[in-house]
Order: structure tokens, then sequence, then C-alpha cells
RNA sequence: GGCGACGUAGCCAAGUGGUAAGGCAGAGGUCUGCAAAACCUCCAUCCCCAGUUCGAUUCUGGGCGUCGCCUCCA
């Protein structure tokens, strides 16, 4: 079965072809770095990283570009209050974008161009389209000009005669031909220098407007027309909108062939989390409180399907910590176990028909939460099988294979185990030794002392297992 | 006001025109020195009403409810 995707642009699930044969270019929308990053952001960084796996599984090479805002009206706020440049601003909040990615253990993407850096490439596009008389200057400030542009509209489908009018108008100081003309250079204010925020320009000194910059971006690194354009539901209207026009204006050309737009994390009333909502959860909130990041991970991607509202509550959370925990003892189960000398046959087909049924699910629009149920169910058969002593190599062997296909989009089940420390290997073999003299008020002693420190003793007739466990799991006796 | 989405067990959630995956939580068992892990069993007729159909949770219409976008926003 093909890669099939819901184009937001049709709306409807279209195969997914490439422009050049193999490759894929994807444009995602990544944060603005005015504060840290809350789980709803990170809830579209990890699906664009669930799409890039995917394409890649899937045996295309991605080019991934992700945009790094760093200039807005809210960092130049932000910058003001704090007496700091922009720049100074912004480079803790992009430093730990870059750390939550990693601790939720996204796969980088090819390029992260902050867009003070592609002011140039902004200038360019803007003198190209007010010749092209696409935009105007209003006083320094350009806009760009809606009704040149007849297709606007097309991706949101909203009707320009039923947008609610005036809202903006305050916002803007300077007549604009049409109240939906939005900015694409916002002439130098006063403080704007002292913020390291203005630059020269053929139309005046300023600044960019946010919509420019992702159409200069993805122009400099992927071309004039990308395969796939991603980001939250909520941008699309305006700024999707905006940067379809911007791009086609400028170059001529389909800007990007497929859409894709993730829903919306709620927070635990219901409402999409936001600033202004009230509930605004930082992934640091969420370790900080015991969660495992990976468990973050787990919930954000296979939760729900990415275009249906997820609403993060603590149960959720432990449940997705279950589910991870269930995964990697899965695994690790099936790593430590000696092969029965005959292979299952019916398990053997009940397993290809899982990775068959896991690769469908993803082909069918990255239905994650499909493909984990199918393999959760076979856990559980293969768990069976593992106790009756009927795993075969063969079927070890696909089912480590099964686990792989999982992980190659989860990617939560291999921990990079530090080994087991000598001390924890010593009291194993003193609470062992207590055992076997039937000293269990020792052994139990040990037990816990180990638990206290996050690690979780387990016997089985194979020997005794340990794991990291985490602080919440600990303070459970 | 305009456009749109959603409403499945205590919670999260997948899904199909032919009587509903999976996970969490809960109950009872097996195993175990005790645990843990694992396994077994139990736990829903899919918001309401009408229609189409041999048959609808799945299609159509209406209603109620929740939410999103229309303004900065992943």
């Amino acid at each position: 079965m093909a890669l099939r995707l819901h184009n937001t642009l049709t709306g409807a699930k279209e195969e997914f072809e490439p422009l050049e044969h193999g490759h894929v270019r994807m444009y995602t929308c990544g944060p603005t770095v005015w504060n840290y990053a809350h789980v709803g952001n990170l809830r579209a960084f990890l699906f664009y990283d669930l799409v890039r796996r995917h394409l890649r599984v899937s045996g295309y090479r991605v080019t991934h570009v992700m945009n790094l805002t760093d200039i807005d009206d809210r960092i130049l706020d932000q910058a003001m209050h704090a007496g700091k440049t922009i720049a100074d601003y912004v480079k803790p909040y992009a430093e730990a974008f870059f750390e939550d990615m990693a601790a939720l253990r996204a796969e980088r993407a090819e390029h992260y161009p902050p867009a003070t850096e592609h002011i140039p490439e902004m200038v360019d596009m803007i003198s190209t389209l007010i010749e092209h008389e696409n935009a105007y200057v209003a006083d320094g400030d350009v806009y760009f000009r809606i009704d040149s542009f007849p297709k606007y509209g097309q991706l949101s489908h909203l009707d320009r005669a039923g947008l609610k009018a005036g809202a903006r108008v305050a916002t803007d100081k300077y007549e604009k031909e049409s109240v939906s003309d939005f900015a694409l250079w916002k002439k130098a204010q006063p403080g704007d220098e002292k913020l390291g925020a203005a630059w020269d320009a053929p139309f005046g000194r300023g600044r960019p407007g946010w919509h420019i910059e992702c159409s200069a971006m993805s122009k400099r690194y992927l071309g004039d027309t990308l395969d796939i354009h991603a980001g939250g539901v909520d941008l699309m209207f305006p700024h999707h909108e905006n940067e379809i026009a911007q791009s086609e204006a400028a170059n001529h050309k389909t800007f990007a062939r497929v859409w894709l737009h993730s829903e919306h994390l709620a927070d635990a009333t219901g409402e999409k989390m936001s600033k202004s909502a009230g509930g605004f959860t930082t992934l640091r909130d969420l370790t900080a409180a015991g969660h495992d990041p990976l468990a973050v991970r787990f919930f954000l991607i296979a939760n729900a399907h990415y275009r249906s509202r997820l609403r993060l509550s603590a149960e959720a959370l432990h449940a997705a910590a279950e589910q991870v925990r269930r995964l990697r003892e899965f695994a690790d189960r099936l790593a430590r176990t000696t092969p029965a000398s005959a292979d299952d046959g019916d398990l053997a087909e009940r397993t290809a028909e899982v990775r068959a049924g896991y690769r469908e699910a993803l082909d069918d629009d990255l239905n994650l939460p499909q493909g984990v149920g199918l393999v959760f169910d076979h856990v559980r058969e293969a768990n069976a099988a593992l106790d009756a002593g009927r795993v075969g190599p063969l079927n070890k062997a696909s089912m480590q294979a099964m686990i792989d296909d999982l992980d190659a989009h989860l990617d939560v089940i291999r921990a990079e185990e530090p080994g087991l420390a000598d001390e924890v290997e010593r009291l194993i073999a003193e609470r062992e030794a207590a055992r076997r003299e039937r000293d269990f008020g020792r052994a139990d002693r040990i037990r816990d002392d180990l638990r206290g420190r996050g690690i979780a003793l387990e016997d089985s007739k194979d020997g005794v297992r340990w794991r990291r466990i985490s602080p919440t799991e600990a303070g459970r006796s």
C-alpha cells in the first residue's frame, strides 16, 4: 500500500509522490523562541518528526527545514522589558528548544534557519513582490496586496467576504488598501535600534513581518516548490494562506503540494493550550513532576491521531508511561529469551500479519495509534507464547523486527542502558545469597533500598532482572 | 455572525454498512518465599430523534453538547 496523506488543500487523503523521485522536500513551521515551548507546541514538532521518520521508513531521502522565529512582536516586547537585544533575549529559549527536542528524541532536521539570519532573502522577495505590484509601500511599511492574488483563501477555504473585518485595522497604524492586506515589512520604530531589530532595505529601514520568513527561507533551502509543508491547524489562517500568496506571487510556481496540519493539544479544561487560556505546560514542568520525557513523547504521537484533538491529563500521561514500560518489558524479555528448538507457525503468521498491518496503518495518513494497537495485541499473544516456551529462533527474530518497525517511529523502547553498575550487581548477588539462606527480611531490605534509588528488581526463573524506574514509580511500594 | 471539527466503556482512544482494536484504571484467578513481571477471565451496543437500508455506531436530515478558526498562536 502506498503512503496516503491528508492534504488540507484538497481536504482528502491523497497518494503521496514527491516531485523529485526518492527525495522529499519538507518545510515545517518551528518555534517562536520567545519563551519555552509548551507541550502543545511540542505536539506539532513531534508530528513533524513522525512525518519525517515515516518518509524515511518509506525509503525517501528527506530534506527537512524547520525555521526558528527569532523576531516578532512578542520578542520585541520581552526583550525591551528585559533590557536586552533580541539576539540575547532569544538565545536561552532557542537552546531550550533544542534540549527539549533532544529529550523527546526528535530527529534533527537538516536545517534550522533563524529568521534574523535571512533578512536579505526576505528583502529580495519583498522587492520582487513590489515590482510585480503584489505589494505596496505605505509610509515605510510594506503590505501584501491581497486583491492581486485571486486564489487567496484556497487553503483555509475561508471566503474573504465572510472574514470579520475590523479587528486588524486597529493594530496597523497606517492606511492599507484593504483591511486584510498583511505586513511584509514594518518600519523601524525608535526603540528597535537598541534591540538590534532593524535592518536596511530599499523600501526603508525596518524589520520583516512574520509570514515572509517562511516564504523566503523555504525558497532558499528547498526551492520554489515544496513537497510537504506542515504546521499546527492554527497556522492555516492567516499564516499559511499568506505564505502561499507571497511565494506564488513572487515565484509563479506552486508553493507547497501537500499541506499537513496537526490538531491542538487541549489542557485539562478541554481548551486549546495557550498562554492566554491559562493552561501552559512545558516539558520542564512535566519532567519536574516526575514524568519520563519518552512517556510524554509516546503520549503526544501515539495516544491519538495527529488530526484529532488530544487532551493533556495526568491519567493519560500515566497510561502512556505504562504502555512504554510494557513495550520495553517485552523487548527486553524477547532479547534475553533462549529460543525454543522449533518455531511456532501460527505465531509466525500472526507476527507477519501484525507487521503488515502496522505498516498499512502508518501508510494510511500516519495512523500510529491504530498501528500501536495492533502491536499491543500481538505483544500479549507473544508473551503467552514466551510463557509457554513456544518461541523459536525465527519467531524471535521476526518479533524483534516488529519492535524495530515500531521503534522506527516511536523511538521510546531502546533505552541507552548504562550497563550494570558494579554496586547494583554486588547488591543483587548479596540478595541472592540471602534468599538462598531464606533470610527474606534482608533480601527485601536490599530490594527496597534499590527501589528507593530508582532500581526495581524482578525475580523470574531466568534470574534476577533490574530496570530503572521513574521517581513516581519508586514512590509506590 | 461566517466557516469547520468532534461527541465510542470510569479515563484515553482506533475503527467498520452486518452486532465495536488497543492502553490505563478496576474485579477475580494462575505463577511466586513475598512481590514484580507475564498470562487467563470479567467490564460498551458507539449523545438524542427521524430517515435510507434486509441490516447503521458507521450514510442522510434535525436536535443537543463540546471545541477550533475567522486577531498573535503549534
